[in-house]
RNA sequence: UCCUCCUUAGCUCAGUUGGUUAGAGCACAUGACUGUUAAUCAUGGGGUCCCCCGUUCAAGUCGGGGAGGGGGAGCCA
């Protein structure tokens, strides 16, 4: 006896798990199962759109009011959680093909309608950002954080493919050379009164490490010791900038991948960068096409609202699908800053800041070159050697005045920088003499250092801010909005 | 950090040259209806007009300061 209800008990559950994007493809009708699920809409006092997170699309519920308290169905409101059983059948209705039938409604969570913030109509963007604990129950959010799920995973499975190593690189961290940007203190010290050394400085030796230690701002240096070992590597894990950066394209807490691969040099990383790119682009596309489309006809949309000059020229789609079909185009600096300067913005004096050889490109010159020019992602390489980090391998044969480095950046349509990498300096006179130019202490940086004493290689990476991916794969104009609780500058919230 | 715009009901927004009791749609409540698709119809409740100071007989409206938010720039991924 126990023995049958076991089994019997087990075939319900199978029947229970199917999730409701699954039950809405109609292969399976005529059976009577339970749904669990949060209520959108409550039409009619007889339909409930429920939903399960697995997709966008509403299981419509079914309810003869006739059958039902009527005390229950009050407390079918926008949001409640309910698990409603009953039997899934074709639908009579022309909205969708099945619904279920309910036999029984058991409300699992109240939610009080007069309290419950959101409504089942549009709310802005910056509103949900404040309402950032629920936005999850919203076909945006829900479809964005699908896709962030499988951009995730599809970078996994890019570099578990190819057997690259996911090394876990450290979250906090000693150094302080990486130049990468401001950093977050870590420390157990009593701030409101810190020990101090002799010459009245904080003593950082009574501090949890011994030392001054922040938060990593780059998992980079320590991908490269790992490189130097097991060849190929990839690192994926938050990373922290104390930036004041107040932009639709900047955290103070992101995801970042670095990959980091033995013997490579720039043309390789370029092509690793890009195939990587494509990959999850249409991996995610393939696993969420609903979820594509969904935030395509939210793009649509909102462009109806701007002004015509303004508009995007291609839909969400069609960005991807360009992209994924087209070699990303390449290009040296040198190159770039020839195109800006016989451009007819630059001959029209539409550029703000000068253009000319050495200098850090602009937001307005990537855009132009990305969006006008070529209208597809550009990989710009070979950046001058003075507004580039101190470990990116200076390039041979340069003309004196134009000396640059194996740097690569990838420039991405609306978004901009989305990939920064470099063929790294393995030569040790080199680097050791660069970090001296740039008053980087050799010395704390011995283990770096150490890597071109013993078995020096060739080898190049990139970071990819995944954040950034995210943007540019669902469309979302906010880097907060791609995210489930952004961390900005006087922004701490949930 | 700089430039710029915004802040009026739970949400989205209107509010004229400063003038009586600040409006609409949606949401919510109550009722009606019952195969709806953000259901519909009727009725109703709901306001620190972001805050402070000032000008004025009179401020949602004008001026100064502050706070919060959006967009752009810089820095970057």
């Amino acid at each position: 006896m126990c023995a049958l209800s076991f089994v019997i008990s087990r075939y319900l559950r199978a029947l229970m798990n199917l999730d409701i994007k699954s039950l809405l493809t109609g292969e399976k009708t005529d059976i009577q199962l339970t749904v669990r699920g949060w209520v959108r809409t409550f039409r009619n006092n007889q339909f409930i759109a429920l939903n399960d997170g697995s997709t966008n699309q509403n299981l419509q519920v079914v309810v003869d009011f006739n059958w039902f308290d009527d005390a229950l169905l009050k407390r079918i409101t926008t949001s409640a959680c309910i698990s409603a059983s009953g039997k899934l059948v074709a639908s009579q209705g022309k909205g969708q093909q099945v619904e279920l039938i309910a036999d029984t409604i058991e409300i699992l969570g109240d939610s009080d309608a007069e309290k419950y913030p959101l409504q089942p109509k549009k709310h802005s963007l910056e509103f949900l950002r404040e309402k950032a604990h629920l936005r999850f129950r919203t076909n945006t959010f829900g479809s964005v954080f699908r896709l962030r799920n499988a951009l995730s995973y599809g970078i996994h499975k890019f570099f578990q493919e190819r057997d690259f190593v996911y090394m876990h690189s450290p979250i906090v961290s000693a150094s302080d050379a990486e130049g990468a940007g401001e950093m977050f203190r870590v420390t157990t010290l009593d701030i409101s009164k810190t020990p101090k050394t002799e010459d009245g400085n904080v003593d950082f030796s009574q501090d949890f490490f011994g030392r001054s230690t922040n938060l990593t701002v780059s998992g980079q240096l320590e991908a490269e010791l790992a490189a130097m070992a097991l060849g190929k590597v990839y690192t994926f894990g938050p990373t922290f900038r104390a930036e004041n950066s107040n932009t639709t394209r900047h955290l103070a807490e992101f995801w970042m991948i670095e990959p980091e691969v033995a013997f490579n040099e720039l043309k390789e990383n370029a092509d690793l960068a890009e195939e990587m790119l494509k990959y999850v682009i249409r991996y995610a596309m393939e696993k969420h096409a609903d979820d594509i489309d969904f935030l395509d006809a939210r793009l649509a949309d909102e462009e109806k609202q701007k002004p015509l000059q303004e508009r995007q020229e291609f839909s969400l789609k069609e960005k991807l699908n360009f992209v994924l079909d087209n070699d990303f185009e390449r290009i040296t600096y040198t190159e770039a800053i020839k195109i800006l300067l016989d451009s007819p913005a630059y001959k029209k004096k539409k550029f703000q800041y000068d253009v000319k050889w050495g200098i850090d490109m602009q937001s307005e010159h990537e855009r132009y070159l990305v969006e006008k020019h070529f209208k597809k992602p550009v990989i710009v390489t070979n950046y001058p050697k003075a507004i580039k980090a101190f470990y990116m391998r200076e390039d041979e044969g340069c003309e004196p005045g134009f000396e640059t480095v194996a740097a690569m950046d990838i420039l991405a349509p609306g978004i901009g920088e989305i990939v920064g990498g470099s063929q790294r300096e393995e030569r040790l006179d080199r680097l050791e003499q660069r970090m001296k130019e740039m008053h980087i202490p050799t010395e704390e940086m011995f283990w770096y250092l150490d890597l071109r004493r013993f078995g020096t290689c060739k080898h190049a990476g990139f970071g990819l801010g995944f954040e950034r991916l995210v943007q540019f794969v669902t469309g979302m104009g906010n880097i907060r909005d791609v995210i489930p609780f952004p961390r900005t500058p006087k922004n701490c919230e949930f």
